[in-house]
DNA sequence: TTGTAAGCGTTATCAC
DNA sequence: GTGATAACGCTTACAA
């Protein structure tokens, strides 16, 4: 069994109060000599604190417990948990996730967390979305991430998905494309609200979009479903008026919408600037010419959720809608 | 606070012990009217176990710790986090971790790992490398993942990329490529490997490569070190004699390969075939034509991880090769 | 400045 | 079958 305070004060002739506070308590006023004598027998033992014991003692664990709908395997996920980890970090506090994996049901997976008694618990959904919290695990959760809660009950985080689309539609404008076509994810929050940034950019504009249509057939994105990207790009390209700026979806549209240009001869930006949502790096950065893309602010929502959860005062519910940036390569 | 046995006890006017055997001492003889009284009263009341009072019980708590060197980030990593999670949840496990993030030293993540007084832990490399453990860390890692512990002092799992090399080149070769040229990760443990089993399969089959260049100039492979690919292709495909296949150090690497080759006018896989070695889905479905590429073993090593760990028997350290697996798609 | 003792929620030991 | 009681390692009033 590992090292325990009592083991040190054994050693060094002192009571168990004195080696707390001479290895914790940061300002207790005690003779220097006793403590630093008291800190060396703590390092030759190789004492480690035993937060299970304190844990017990206040009860909570210095833990930010993640609810992750699936959330462990997707790229933005780990920048979610970078974000938090960051944040909670500075307060001694680590970050464990534990995903449902689809299978499993929320009110059992959040009381696996809860079992761990941690000092909050934050929901993360891995595709922008809305999530009815059953009404028993609403005072649960003390934050969303990347989703909101049905009714609002919850503080929430999100990406501010409609002025992105607006911002990156702005930006082909101002490159002075006018002929605008936008490849979207059909049947997500996203999508639908990037769709109302694109339409609000062009109106404001006073121009028509050259062509709204789904990147996939099936109702929700997934990776399985046959894609239409092919077909749309070359019957938008044997139009009579051939589109000079594709908005995509995402990096992935993205990515076989060079394909596909690629396939009917069209150079970008020269012929076609391409434009996307994601900034999924490992692609972003190696599509030729690299992609400009609108880079989601999954980190930024983690180290906000951590400091929000992790700040004494407590607020009503909010829902706050966090910035894209804009990450300039060369396909615009 | 949360309801703890003792409040379930009061309510029920039995004693605690008896609320324990209840609710967790599976075989524990009593009458079962009690017990599932106790069992409304404990639901009622919203009790969740306490694992932390469990854990300063027993010395430890149902915890899984990894340490990773910057495992987070890389989409390879949850891959090893899901294998290590599914099988510590058969385990009523959960896994955690901390990452080094390049900045930090190995023994204080360790140490802040070690307060939780995980069950055990996992040391995990971003990439296939040789760790060189401080002798007094050694015997608080359990297992390394992905990497290897300098002295062999710790069983390690690391992906069998000698093999996976031999493979890929043997299929190259069963459809009847014989110019194979490599683009390789230069500088790193994996691409050594893997040229080793390149060179042996070829070397089996009588010819020579048609060419071993690396993919960048800079000796650890980095994202950010400039391209080699597109030289390296203009070059290979001028000689006299193209190369009839590309063999790549990794998919991205590949996707490189496949804009450079279409800069070229060469067609995939009909004038030259590629292989890869990693299977980044993202990426590998996305191209066009999808790339057949040998995927890591990541899950299984996580999941092979915490079996080792969770299993009671103590075996003298060893290194375990896991086997990658051919994913077959159209680009040989 | 230091020591004593109580208590956190759990499990284990022992007696009834 | 069941019920006190001690113990795990830590923090913290309260005394000295």
């Amino acid at each position: 069994m590992a090292a325990s305070l009592s083991d040190i004060a054994e050693l060094a002739g002192v009571s168990i109060k004195t080696v707390s506070g001479a290895l914790h308590g940061g300002s207790a006023r005690m003779s220097e000599a006793t403590r630093s004598r008291i800190k060396q027998i703590a390092e030759e033992l190789g004492y480690v604190t035993n937060l299970a014991a304190r844990g017990v003692r206040q009860g909570w664990l210095p833990l930010i417990g993640v609810v992750a709908d699936e959330l462990i395997t997707s790229p933005f996920a780990t920048e979610i948990i970078r974000g938090l980890d960051g944040a909670a970090r500075t307060a001694e506090m680590a970050v464990f996730a534990m995903n449902l994996n689809g299978t499993r049901d929320v009110a059992s997976v959040l009381e696996e967390v809860r079992r761990f008694r941690p000092r909050a618990i934050a929901y993360a959904a891995m595709y922008h979305k809305t999530v009815a919290l059953p009404e028993a695990l609403v005072g649960n959760v003390g934050i969303m991430i990347n989703c909101s809660e049905a009714n609002g009950r919850v503080t929430s985080l999100v990406p501010d998905e409609e002025s992105a689309a607006f911002e990156i539609t702005r930006h082909l404008l101002a490159a002075g494309r006018r002929r605008i076509a936008f490849i979207n994810l059909p049947g997500l929050l996203a999508g639908e609200l990037r769709e109302r940034g694109f339409r609000k950019a062009l109106d404001e504009a006073g121009i028509a979009p050259a062509g709204v249509v789904p990147a996939v057939r099936r109702p929700i994105y997934s990776d399985r479903a046959p894609s239409l990207v092919g077909t749309h790009i070359a019957g938008l390209m044997n139009a009579s008026e051939r589109p000079d700026a594709i908005l995509c979806g995402n990096d992935r549209v993205a990515m076989e919408v060079y394909s596909a240009l690629r396939r009917v001869g069209a150079r970008i930006p020269d012929d076609v600037a391409v434009g996307s949502f994601d900034n999924q790096v490992e692609i972003a950065t190696r599509l030729d010419p690299p992609l400009t893309t609108m880079a989601l602010p999954h980190r930024a929502m983690g180290r906000l959720a951590a400091e929000i959860l992790l700040s004494e005062e407590t607020v009503p519910p909010q829902a706050r809608r966090l910035p894209f940036q804009l990450i300039s390569r060369s396909s615009i």
